[in-house]
DNA sequence: TCTGGGGTCCTAGGACCC
DNA sequence: TCTGGGGTCCTAGGACCC
C-alpha cells in the first residue's frame, strides 16, 4: 500500500479531535462459510442451530436477510421463511483464526485497539503530529485489507465510541459513515432509543411509557429523571443521548468468567440425565479453563426449567479450580438446592468466575509424554487422578487428545452416561484409547 | 417446532468486621 | 449496653451485547 500517492489523491474535510472507528465484519460467521465453500457464494447461508431442536439463528448471509432471516431468529421460523437456505453448525475456531488475522491488520494502524467481540472492534486513530493520516484513509485501507482476506466490514467514523458504534450500523454491508465532529447531536436526535448500546427491549419500554422514543427527545429531558429511572446506567444513556461519551479505548481485557451451557430438544426430568448434563458442561468449562491456564474461585449452576423460569446458585470454592473432576460433585450438591427430580428442565449452565490469582505458568506435556503416560489399563485410572500432580496430567493428556479427535474421543464415568443418555452414540474411555 | 450460547456489568440484601 | 455507619465480600437475579 503506497500512502503517498493514495494521500495525494485524498481530499477530505480535515479532522479535528478525537477519531474512534468502530470497524464490524458484515454477517461475520456467514460470510466466512461463504469464503471457505465458493459454491456457496451469492446463496443464502444459515449458520445457527437446528431447527428441530430449539435451535436459534447465529448469522445469516445477505442472501438469506432478503427472506426476512435474522440473528437469534428461532431456526425452525427461518428454516420455514428460507428452506432453501445452506445451513451449517458453523466453525468457530475458524471464525476465531480470521478474526485474529483481521485483528493484526488493525493492529497496523494503532496499538488502540479494543476488541469487543469476534466480529467489532474500536480503533483510535486520533490524528498526531506523528500520524497525520486522515481518519477516513485510515478506515478505506483497512475495509481493502479485509476484503482482501475474502470477507468484508462496515466502519463508523466518530468522535467517540458511541457515535462510531451507531455510524457503523447505518450503511452495511461495506458501508463507510463518517459523523465529523460538531454534527453529533444533529446525527443523534432523530434516532430511536433503541439504537444507543445499552438500551434493550426492557429500557425502551420503560421510555415510551413516559413518551420518550427518540435519542433527541431523551437528552432533552432532564438527567435526573433518567438517572431515576437507571441508576447509574440512565446518567450514562443520557451522557450518550447528548453526544457525549469520552471513554477511552481498553487495550487489556482479562477473562471474568467461563461458562457452558446447553439446551435440550426436550426437557429432563430425571436426576441421571440432569447430573450427566451437569457433568458434560462442567468438564467442557474445566477444559477450557486449563487451556486458558485460569483456575476460579467462583462456581455457578443454571437451570432453566421447562416454563423457562431461570435460577442459579454460585458457590465459592476453598481454593481455586479448573479441575471438573473435583467440581462437578459439588456441582450435584447444588442441583439438589434449586431443583428436584420430575421437574422439566430446559437448560443446564456451569459457569466459572473469580480468577483473581495470577495463572501459574503453563507446564504442556510434549505429545510423547501423552503416550508415556498414558495407560492401557482401566485399573489403574481410579489411583491415577487421585494424586493431584498425576491428575494434572491426565488432564492434560485427555484435553491433547480431545484437541486432536474430538470431544467424544475421551469421556470419564459420568460424561460417558450423558451421551448414552441424550445421543445414544457410543463412547471410549481413556483406557480404551492408544 | 418460537425464542441459543458466550459473555459483561449492575443492583440489592445479608453477613461480617471494625 | 446500645446503636450506628462504612467497607467488603458473597449471593441471586436481571438487563444487555454480539
Amino acid at each position: 500500500m503506497n500512502k503517498s500517492s493514495s494521500q495525494s489523491a485524498f481530499h477530505a474535510i480535515p479532522w479535528t479531535g478525537k477519531a474512534i472507528l468502530l470497524v464490524d465484519l458484515d454477517a461475520f460467521f456467514a460470510s466466512v462459510e461463504q469464503r471457505d465453500h465458493p459454491d456457496w457464494r451469492g446463496k443464502p447461508v444459515i449458520v445457527g442451530g437446528d431447527p428441530d431442536k430449539r435451535g436459534v439463528v447465529s448469522t445469516a448471509s445477505y442472501e438469506a436477510r432478503v427472506f426476512g432471516v435474522h440473528s437469534a431468529m428461532p431456526s425452525s421460523q427461518a428454516k420455514r421463511l428460507c428452506p432453501q437456505a445452506i445451513w451449517t453448525h458453523g466453525h468457530f475456531d475458524r471464525y476465531r483464526e480470521m478474526s485474529n488475522q483481521i485483528i493484526k491488520i488493525l493492529s497496523d494502524e494503532t496499538p488502540y485497539v479494543q476488541q469487543v467481540s469476534i466480529d467489532e472492534a474500536f480503533l483510535d486513530v486520533t490524528p498526531t503530529k506523528v500520524n497525520t493520516e486522515h481518519p477516513i484513509q485510515i478506515a478505506m485501507r483497512i475495509q481493502q485489507r479485509v476484503e482482501d482476506l475474502g470477507v468484508t466490514c462496515s466502519i463508523g467514523i466518530g468522535s467517540s465510541k458511541t457515535i462510531a458504534k451507531i455510524a457503523s450500523e447505518m450503511d452495511k454491508p461495506r458501508g463507510l459513515t463518517i459523523v465529523y465532529p460538531g454534527t453529533e447531536n444533529d446525527f443523534l436526535s432523530p434516532l430511536p432509543v433503541r439504537a444507543l448500546s445499552g438500551i434493550g427491549p426492557s429500557a425502551e419500554t420503560k421510555l415510551k411509557k413516559v413518551g420518550i422514543t427518540t435519542l433527541g427527545q431523551l437528552a432533552q429531558t432532564p438527567r435526573h429523571e433518567i438517572e431515576r429511572m437507571f441508576g447509574k446506567a440512565g446518567s450514562v444513556m443520557h451522557i450518550r443521548a447528548n453526544g457525549g461519551d469520552d471513554s477511552g479505548i481498553v487495550t487489556d481485557e482479562s477473562i471474568k468468567s467461563v461458562s457452558n451451557e446447553t439446551s435440550f430438544a426436550k426437557d429432563l426430568t430425571k436426576a441421571h440425565e440432569v447430573e450427566a448434563a451437569i457433568a458434560t458442561m462442567a468438564s467442557k468449562v474445566g477444559r477450557r479453563l486449563r487451556k486458558k491456564n485460569l483456575k476460579g474461585s467462583t462456581l455457578a449452576l443454571r437451570i432453566r426449567y421447562g416454563d423457562r423460569t431461570v435460577r442459579s446458585i454460585q458457590t465459592t470454592l476453598a481454593a481455586p479450580s479448573n479441575d471438573d473432576l473435583e467440581f462437578i460433585p459439588k456441582l450435584y450438591k447444588m442441583l439438589r438446592d434449586i431443583w428436584h427430580e420430575g421437574m422439566p428442565v430446559r437448560l443446564v449452565g456451569v459457569a466459572m468466575t473469580g480468577f483473581d490469582e495470577p495463572p501459574e505458568s503453563t507446564e504442556q506435556l510434549s505429545l510423547f509424554e501423552i503416550e508415556d503416560n498414558q495407560t492401557n489399563n482401566h485399573e489403574d485410572f481410579e489411583p491415577l487422578i487421585a494424586e493431584p500432580t498425576k491428575r494434572k496430567k491426565l488432564l492434560d493428556a485427555t484435553d491433547s487428545i480431545r484437541d486432536r479427535f474430538g470431544d467424544t474421543s475421551v469421556q470419564f464415568g459420568s460424561e460417558i452416561r450423558s451421551y448414552q443418555n441424550t445421543t445414544g452414540s457410543s463412547s471410549k474411555n481413556v483406557a480404551d484409547y492408544k
